[in-house]
DNA sequence: ATGGCCGTTTTGAACGGA
């Protein structure tokens, strides 16, 4: 099975590199970020069409996200837990082909010294909340979405450039890792250790896409049940180079059907 | 990484994004 993330910017610019990216990536699942349409603007018929259906959690302008996948749908539940008053649609979560699967797509957090940093910051503690929850059932999870948050500096062409902002600040970069610390793995960086720098944005402004100047925001992270099934991930940078593109390109991992219960 | 973009919206200047 072949599940992937994908912040598309705007779902309604990006349908036809969406579908294109179907038959090019052939994922199973597709989780999507920044739809930027409410539920009844998300062109299901045109992805049923391909053979996909959706759960969707969308806002006018803004946010939205999704799980778009081709083996059937289990449990589907919508938004964040945590906080009823939060109005910004950013989380789904259902189950497919026994694995538990969550779009995200995080808050940015800039400016850092308005109230977006602390919404950030209280984002990321009901998702390590969550996290902990699914983590404890001992199933396969996937947590896959933009997490905007630049784990480590080699995933930045120049740490410096982003000294301050909300993307590295030590309070996001903690809150990361507090989630990989519950027993989830990266699994990009499970996959190709060894690989150089990696990235999964780059700004439409002043070039940065033809000078590689990228971060790597977008992740896949595993439970230890997920990873043991994993046997590939990549980041596919074709569609980032494309007319009209989004400034995010899709990652994918591969998991393998379920290994045999060990015997003693 | 800020000169340079892009998508959206009470359609045309402002906002959000990262």
């Amino acid at each position: 099975m072949r599940i992937a993330s994908w912040n598309v910017n705007s779902i309604k610019a990006r349908l036809d590199a969406a579908l294109a990216w179907l038959d090019e990536g052939q994922p199973d699942v597709l989780a999507l970020q920044e739809l930027k349409c409410v539920e009844d603007a998300f062109p299901r018929l045109e992805f049923e069409a391909k053979g996909y259906k959706a759960v969707i959690t969308g806002q006018k302008t803004y946010n939205g996200s999704a799980i778009l996948s081709r083996l059937p749908i289990e449990d589907p539940m919508v938004g964040l837990p945590g906080d009823d008053s939060d109005e910004q649609a950013r989380y789904v979560e259902a189950t497919i082909n026994g694995v538990r699967i969550a779009s995200i797509y995080l808050p940015n957090g800039n400016p850092v010294d308005t109230e977006k940093f602390p919404y950030k910051i209280r984002w990321m503690k009901r998702l390590y909340a969550r996290a902990a929850e699914l983590a404890a059932t001992g199933d396969a999870v996937a947590l896959l979405g933009d997490y905007n948050v630049i784990p480590t500096d080699e995933d930045c062409y120049d740490p410096r450039a982003w000294d301050g902002d909300a993307l590295t600040r030590p309070e996001s970069r903690a809150e990361y890792r507090s989630i990989l610390n519950l027993g989830y793995y990266d699994a990009f960086r499970a996959a190709k250790p060894n690989a150089p720098a990696a990235y999964t944005f780059w700004d439409y402004q002043a070039g940065a896409w033809q000078k590689d100047n990228g971060i790597r925001i977008d992740h896949v992270l595993l439970t230890g049940a997920a990873l043991d099934r994993m046997t590939d991930s990549d980041i596919d940078r074709r569609p980032r180079g494309r007319p009209k593109a989004s400034d995010h390109t899709p990652i994918w991992c591969d998991l393998a059907d379920a290994p045999p219960t060990p015997r003693l």
